[in-house]
DNA sequence: CAGGAATTGTGAACGCTGTCAACATAGGGG
DNA sequence: CCCCTATGTTGACAGCGTTCACAATTCCTG
């Protein structure tokens, strides 16, 4: 019954169970050998594909970060960047997106943004979330949404401020329903009025 | 040899040694055999005083959050409340304490602000680095030196930005330049002009 | 001041983990 | 057809957290 000796596509089948386990149980609590024994494979099979176990969470850690960027993608298909209104839409749109992602998949956000896959060196500017992030802040500015000489480093401010937010969820220091909140504050500091 | 059978205090010593242990190889590398070791003690010594290996843990990243509220009480020590301008720099000071912390305790941090102490429920506005941020916010209020209507949800904004940072700096997706520039925008951000 | 109880340490053992080296099997190209 | 490479297996190793039975020490009580 062990359908071929050769899996085919073991490496993609571990990132897959992978996943599955870090979802249900968090990062540290899986085992290289439970993701074989789940795959009736021997766990030195992980060892054609992967260097080490932290080689294998970091793909996993990869698969988080394209899950985010994914949702994140939906959005802004969502919100068409016509108006000024969609504008701030894609925005907080983006943000709560963000968010939602840290309190639905927060063992999943743990391992992606965790010191495993942080040696990853993560490209500074080029990963996905943070890239749309700051094209939606550039529409803002474009349509003149944003409060005046407030430009200035207001990347970072909106990155650091997302990212901490949703690290203050998934560490419990915040309740999930402060979310929203936090979005529209933070919309509120960046643009003009929306009573205009 | 052996100075006593009965160490008199094992547990502040452990907790000691893990804190360096942490410092010098991450939470994840330091094994409680090896800080029983380091302490010439037997391994289950170790659980007449803690319950668990993360049990010991959890107290080294209390140490932690102690480490970081000490930077912080000598920013505020150094500032007297008295004036305008002093109300921007404890602001502003102990932004720069915060994210100086996660630079130069990355390790330390990340086991404080990980997932192992998060269970510990930390009181959400009862942690000292926490309360100091706000209280300096209040400061800058009562100074009136926040820019208007912005007061509302400034609190989470502060915090998850500051501590957004951190963990920026600590996962390496920044260069740990970046931060002056950061508690500057920040400022400018929320503050009013300086240059009254 | 004696002696039992509570505290704090030891030693050996368990099952689990990541990892490795030697070997088995399968499939594709000369 | 046969060998070569890719892939999987088996068995072993050291190290881990944790537990249990037991030893040493200290403290409290009578």
């Amino acid at each position: 019954m062990s359908r071929t000796y050769h899996h085919g596509a073991l490496a993609e089948a571990m990132v897959e169970q992978g996943l599955s386990s870090v979802r249900a149980q968090g990062a540290d609590q899986v085992s290289l050998r439970s993701i074989a024994q789940a795959l009736d494979v021997s766990p030195s099979a992980a060892y054609n594909h992967f260097a080490d176990k932290d080689d294998l969470l970091r793909a996993v850690g990869a698969c988080g970060l394209a899950a985010l960027d994914e949702r994140m993608a939906r959005v802004l298909a969502a919100h068409p960047a016509d108006t000024a209104d969609a504008a701030r839409a894609r925005f907080s749109g983006l943000g709560r997106a963000y968010l939602a992602f840290a309190i639905d998949e927060t063992h999943l956000f743990q391992l992606t943004f965790g010191p495993i896959c942080a040696v990853k060196e993560t490209p500074p500017e080029e990963t996905g979330p943070f890239c749309k992030l700051m094209s939606a802040l550039d529409d803002l500015d474009r349509w003149g949404l944003l409060k005046p000489g407030t430009r200035d480093g207001l990347d970072l401010i909106v990155w650091a401020g997302t990212h901490g937010m949703a690290t203050l969820l998934v560490e419990g220091a915040v309740p999930p329903d402060a979310a929203d909140g936090f979005i529209d504050s933070m919309s509120r500091l960046v643009m003009v009025d929306s009573t205009s």
